[in-house]
DNA sequence: ATGACGGTGTGGCACCGA
């Protein structure tokens, strides 16, 4: 099976990306994050056109998260049980494999500005209720994805610069320790688990030709349970999208389970 | 080099992202 988290930049302005990638690619789920739509505003009909279900979690203007299956998820959970958050940053559902249901995780992590800042503060605290949440979930769906923008660069080979970027956001030690502590949950960064071309990169910044001059980070991952970690066959980020006209800043990572 | 680029909501720009 095909699973893919891709942070849109707004779904309204992707929609026909996606639609086009859905129908290229033939995914069974897909997370999405910074759909920047409101629920009343979710694209439903045309995702289901392209033959998909959808749960999604929005707001105005910032954030919004959706899951995309071709079954029907179930056991739908919109943000963190618990953790009373005014942004729109989780849905999970439980989604059909070949070898049985996958709990499926989708979160948009915050982005937290500056390591000094309030919105850092508020990225710690999220961090911790994630995980958490996580740990919980997992002892009750050992098929488990976590994938999404995370908005961490786990270590240096994942930075174009990281001597210019060493503690700044994205990159801090205490960011860099909460990703550590998701695998100490008893899950595995799924890209890592191939040979990757170095430089591999799912965010470029919109400014300075980053893309051109492959200049980005590697923050969108997909973190898989031990139970899937022997089912994994390939995990790759498609850069495609990447060059459309009007593209997201960031590219869709895909992992493919068998 | 604290700006660029792009999206949103607003209103002729400010804020935010990463």
């Amino acid at each position: 099976m095909k699973l893919a988290t891709w942070n849109v930049n707004s779904l309204a302005v992707r929609l026909p990306q996606l639609l086009a990638w859905l129908d290229a690619h033939r995914p069974d789920a897909v997370v999405l994050q910074e759909t920047k739509l409101t629920d009343d505003k979710f694209p439903a009909a045309e995702i289901e056109a392209a033959g998909y279900r959808a749960q999604w979690h929005g707001q105005k203007t910032y954030n919004g998260v959706a899951l995309i299956s071709r079954s029907e998820a179930t056991g739908v959970v919109k943000n963190i049980p618990g953790f009373g958050d005014e942004q729109a940053r989780v849905i999970a559902g439980t989604v059909d494999g070949p070898f049985g249901r996958v709990r499926t995780i989708g979160a948009y992590f915050p982005n937290g500005q500056a390591p000094d800042s309030e919105k850092f503060a508020y990225k710690m605290r999220w961090l911790d209720a994630l995980r958490e949440w996580v740990r919980a979930e997992l002892a009750e769906h050992p098929q488990l994805v976590l994938m999404g923008d995370f908005n961490i660069a786990p270590e240096d080979r994942d930075v174009y610069d990281p001597v210019a970027w060493a503690g700044q956001i994205h990159c801090t030690p205490e960011e860099r320790e909460h990703f550590r502590q998701f695998v100490g949950l008893g899950l595995v960064d799924a890209f890592r688990l191939f040979e990757q071309p170095p430089k591999s990169w799912s965010w470029w910044d919109y400014r300075n030709l980053a893309f051109r001059k492959n200049q980005g980070l590697r923050i969108d991952h997909v973190l898989v349970s031990e139970a899937l970690k022997p089912r994994v066959t390939a995990c790759t980020i498609d850069k495609a999208p990447r060059k459309n006209e009007r593209p997201s800043d960031h590219a869709p990572v895909v992992v493919e389970i068998a």
